[in-house]
DNA sequence: ATGTAC
């Protein structure tokens, strides 16, 4: 983001927040010029440098937020791809919003932003340009709090995620109709259990452990269902966190772990769904090298979270938050916004918890990959699949950002780590890949961080972000309507049409018009505006040749 | 997202 230098500026400011993207120079107490101030009050200029001192930061790594203009809606910065919204009432701090002009900003989602802003001990709240609305929190944003955890600011699906895998083979030599069956026959698809149950005290253990656990834990079934070899802890050195986050299974309810030990291997439903894709385009063929992607290849990109265990375990915290939020009489912004002092145990309790269901979405794609890579395998004889990464993009972590811990809360938002961050792993010269999706029929892309991305945390978009509600999309209500409040059912004519080419399983074709690629926004707006702002940038974009959705 | 609500 270009900050204004001024000699002197008078204001109040928002909390600090902070980035490396430039030392401070200015001086900042004093007044503003009233051209400076028009062009403030304009949305043309909604950030300034000055020095100071505040917290722990060194002053000149901080930056302030401009908020004592008391601005209407929404200002459009000078950025073409950043908004930055008035600060006003309680809000602790302007949210910005990385966003491409040509998406309309969803009404609820911004009021969400702003409902975030207010929560006490937030540092920082930026949406994604994929926003939309979620419970409490919007999906689509990254929430950084010094001293609090938000489970609503995670969500339902704890850990949610993506993972891809590579073929050395061209889309051409492949049929995916026939591979795409043969997943569906190992992979349950939708509400569904497997027969991989495991006993309460294992489940414990594996979730404790994350993927690795995988190492001491006996699926006999699993065993019967593999018809190749394969080593059941493998590849996680391109796992996010190498699969593993610090866990406690003990925080769990019984109807959590209840839930969680009959889905492991399970896609779910809604928008998680394993597709079947080529490679469209190389954008970075030296990054792409070194991701092993080449132009024509045959990929699978797999989404799917934590299923039952992770909805259970937000359930669960969020109607304890709000519980002890009354039995204390402390406030809330408002009933979907509970939140836990990173002081309190209740806290270590629900991100001990979050982290058990996280390790769990882990491994739930892990095995599924596996079933994948076993399915592919049968069919083409001496041809193993590889993961270039598997990434969660609902969950909150403790990073460091800028010299100082902050937890970031990511809801439908990704970690890009540029090089700097991933020293020491085989990704130290390109950065982490980030596999960002599409909706059901369009393309996806694989990304890679930037070191400028610290104005997001270091974080990008998870998608392409729903521009209509499910019962808009499916035309389940006569009053549905879209996000924008117009009247739009997608008739099967135009969902068959967005479909056309693509092979697709699902397992209830009632709902699977709620993920039409009509109903999201448009991918390569979305990226655009990504790579536009300097938060990543592109490696490779993919196709869809199947899909197979719960 | 979700044993798609208590």
């Amino acid at each position: 983001m270009a900050l204004a230098r001024v000699r002197s500026l008078t204001f109040t400011v928002s909390p600090p927040i902070w980035s490396s993207t430039r030392p401070v120079t200015t001086n900042g107490s004093g007044r503003v010029a009233p051209s400076r101030l028009r062009r403030l009050a304009a949305g043309l200029d909604t950030t300034a440098i000055v020095s100071g001192v505040l917290g722990r930061a060194k002053p000149r790594d901080i930056r302030y937020y401009v908020s004592s203009m008391s601005l209407e809606g929404v200002n459009r910065s000078a950025e073409r791809f950043v908004t930055t919204l008035a600060r006003e009432g309680g809000m602790k701090l302007a949210p910005r919003i990385f966003s491409h002009p040509r998406i309309p900003l969803e009404k609820d989602a911004v009021r969400q932003l702003r409902d975030a802003a207010q929560l006490p001990g937030v540092l920082d709240v930026v949406g994604m340009p994929d926003i939309h609305v979620g419970y409490g929190v919007p999906i689509g944003c990254v929430i950084a709090a010094l001293d609090i955890v938000c489970p609503a600011a995670v969500g339902y699906d704890v850990n949610c995620g993506m993972r891809l895998l590579t073929s050395p083979l061209r889309a051409g030599e492949v049929n995916p109709k026939r591979v795409a069956d043969e997943i569906a026959k190992r992979i349950p698809l939708g509400e569904g259990k497997n027969n991989y149950a495991l006993d309460k005290k294992s489940f414990r253990r594996l979730v404790n452990k994350g993927v690795p656990g995988l190492a001491d834990v006996d699926i006999p079934q699993l065993a019967k269902d593999l018809r190749h070899d394969w080593e059941l802890v493998s590849e996680i050195d391109n796992i996010e966190d190498r699969g593993s986050l610090p866990a406690n299974a003990n925080a769990c309810s019984d109807g959590a772990l209840k839930r969680g030990r009959t889905q492991l291997a399970t896609l779910g439903g809604g928008n998680h769904f394993i597709e079947l894709q080529a490679v469209d385009r190389i954008e970075d063929e030296a990054v792409a090298r070194e991701f092993g992607l080449f132009k024509g290849q045959f990929v699978i990109m797999l989404h799917s979270g934590s299923r039952g265990i992770g909805h259970q375990v937000g359930d669960d915290y969020m109607a304890l938050g709000r519980q002890i939020a009354d039995k204390d009489r402390r406030e809330m912004v408002n009933r979907e916004l509970p939140y836990f002092r990173l002081s309190e145990k209740h806290a270590d309790d629900y991100l001990g918890a979050m982290n058990a269901a996280a390790n769990f979405a882990f491994i739930n794609r892990h095995l599924m990959a596996l079933l994948v890579k076993d399915a592919f395998l049968t069919s083409y004889p001496g041809v193993r699949l590889k993961l270039l990464w598997d990434l969660a993009h609902n969950i909150a972590k403790f990073e460091e950002h800028l010299g100082n811990r902050i937890l970031v809360h990511r809801k439908g938002a990704a970690r890009a780590f540029g090089p700097e961050r991933m020293k020491g792993t085989r990704f130290a010269h390109t950065g982490q890949p980030v596999l960002v999706p599409g909706s059901m029929g369009t393309a996806s892309y694989v990304m890679i961080g930037t070191e400028k991305n610290a104005d997001t945390y270091a974080s990008i978009n998870h998608g392409a972000g729903r521009v209509m509600s499910r019962i808009a999309a499916s035309g389940r209500s006569r009053r549905g309507r879209d996000l924008r409040g117009r009247r739009a059912a997608i008739s099967d004519e135009d969902f068959a049409r967005a479909m056309e080419g693509i092979y697709l399983i699902s397992e209830n074709i009632r709902t699977v018009k709620e993920e039409a690629p009509q109903a999201y926004k448009d991918i390569d707006l979305i990226t655009e505006a990504v790579v536009g702002a300097g938060l990543a940038r592109t490696v490779a974009r993919l196709k869809p040749l199947a899909v197979l959705k719960g």
